[in-house]
DNA sequence: ACTCGTTCTTGACCCACGTCAAGTGCCCGT
DNA sequence: ACGGGCACTTGACGTGGGTCAAGAACGAGT
């Protein structure tokens, strides 16, 4: 049923077309590319740097680096080196308790920055790992410290980064500590709506990219419950959910449902 | 039964002889105050800078700010201007959900900063509220963020403090997340700890400055249940608790909680 | 000292979500 | 095409913590 639906009215290209892994030539895995010609400028660290500035900072270039699905980009305790801006792939982050437990502390997309939680000790205080292939942008934090004092654009929107990330995580923890699990999955599902909508894509049609596991470690409940939330939408004409592959019926409901 | 257990063992003075807000004389309500002679020097944003970088930048002052009880210093789409220290007193930052419902999403002590919020949206995304008289330090963001290009101390000290923030959020995420009641108040009571006795009081004797409520509310629970976990580990001879007044009796039976 | 309002404690009950378990389907490698 | 292992769904049942309610203790103001 979700494949007669799945005509897309918003994105003519499919998410992964648009954001694959660039070929060899345009992206080498280890040397840098020029960010003049790069997709992801609109979204990207250097986007408030003012074209004077950018003259004056000449050819910023970094390195890339890619990932396998599951395959760490750091992890927890690692020497802190760099920051990550997500170029195509989604990463999920992770902190652990001694006894094992894991809660999903944050979910990347492309445009997305992460790996400042290293910046205080030196070290970095999760894991982030890949929920699919995928590359980041390498930005070395030495050198990023260097052209923030240089240029004030990059300054002004490395701050914005840093707050962005604090108030993202000021608004999980109201969801985690006051909302109720059906209204963490509407707040979830209409986040990423959000998202994606930000990057080019339907606002109503996109795939999971999160096992319901990760899914629910993320919102603080089990994988069944998620499962079962995913279900009751469904039934209520809420979304349509196939494996990974969602589609919002109603955003409105979703909404309704947060309101209470 | 408190009463006569209270006898300090670690802190000679009292936490509110110390951190008591200052006379008018060495404290005005808005003209500044040398940064040398604070009693905060060795918890300060400044603390970082090399004797070096603190003469070039000549005699730093800034503007402090009184806040009774229940005022707050600022809300949530405010404009937002300055980020504060913490001199003397608790502070609760706040986030709101349309129908009422709130999530306390931090407690910051003396020493600690807050209003890293706003830079994103150059609005605050939370409100801040004093949980007993006290006052601030205001440190206007504009200027800090001159300083910061000027001095790579002053750089280096500001980009720690928001990765703090984002660390301290992220462990709170994990423990809205992951932790059961009776492990976040555990957790929740060893952190107050660990943060007095970085002030210089003792480790095992405080008092909460938060109601039931707000306790309840910064780590995901009702009132009733902060409560009987209280009273629990008061049974469990854990703790010792009359009202706000808390001695920790077993850190270790603390501890052992976490762990399962 | 007295009063009113807020905060805290405790009990009884209930429900949202977790746990356990069984069954299905999908994906991946051979 | 086949087999094995994850991922997912769904049901039955249990329980941690929420809800409601009553009373006690505290504290600020008069």
């Amino acid at each position: 049923m979700l494949a007669e639906a799945a005509t897309p009215e918003v994105s003519p290209v499919s998410f992964r077309e648009a954001f694959s892994v660039s070929t060899e030539e345009e992206c080498p895995a280890v040397t840098g590319a020029r960010c003049s010609g790069c997709r992801l400028r609109p979204v990207c660290l250097w986007s408030g740097l003012s074209e004077a500035a950018e003259r004056e900072l000449g050819s910023l270039a970094f390195a890339h680096r890619r990932l396998k699905l599951g395959q760490a980009l750091y992890r927890s305790g690692e020497p802190f080196q760099a920051i990550y801006l997500v170029r195509s792939g989604f990463i999920k982050t992770v902190v652990l308790l001694e006894d094992g437990r894991e809660q999903v502390t944050g979910l990347y997309m492309p445009g997305e920055t992460l790996g400042m939680d290293g910046i205080a000790s030196a070290r970095h205080a999760s894991d982030a790992i890949a929920l699919e292939d995928g590359d980041v942008c390498v930005v070395p934090y030495d050198r990023l410290e260097a052209l923030s004092r240089e240029a004030s654009a990059v300054q002004r929107h490395l701050h914005r980064l840093f707050s962005k990330e604090i108030v993202r995580e000021q608004r999980m923890m109201l969801l985690l500590g006051s909302m109720r699990a059906e209204e963490r999955v509407a707040a979830f599902l209409l986040n990423l709506s959000e998202r994606f909508t930000a990057l080019g894509f339907s606002p109503s049609e996109f795939v999971l990219r999160m096992t319901r596991e990760e899914i629910g470690s993320l919102l603080g409940m089990k994988l069944e419950t998620v499962s079962r939330i995913f279900s009751r939408f469904h039934k209520d004409r809420l979304i349509e959910i196939e494996g990974k592959h969602v589609r919002i019926v109603s955003s409105a409901g979703l909404r309704r449902i947060i309101g209470h």
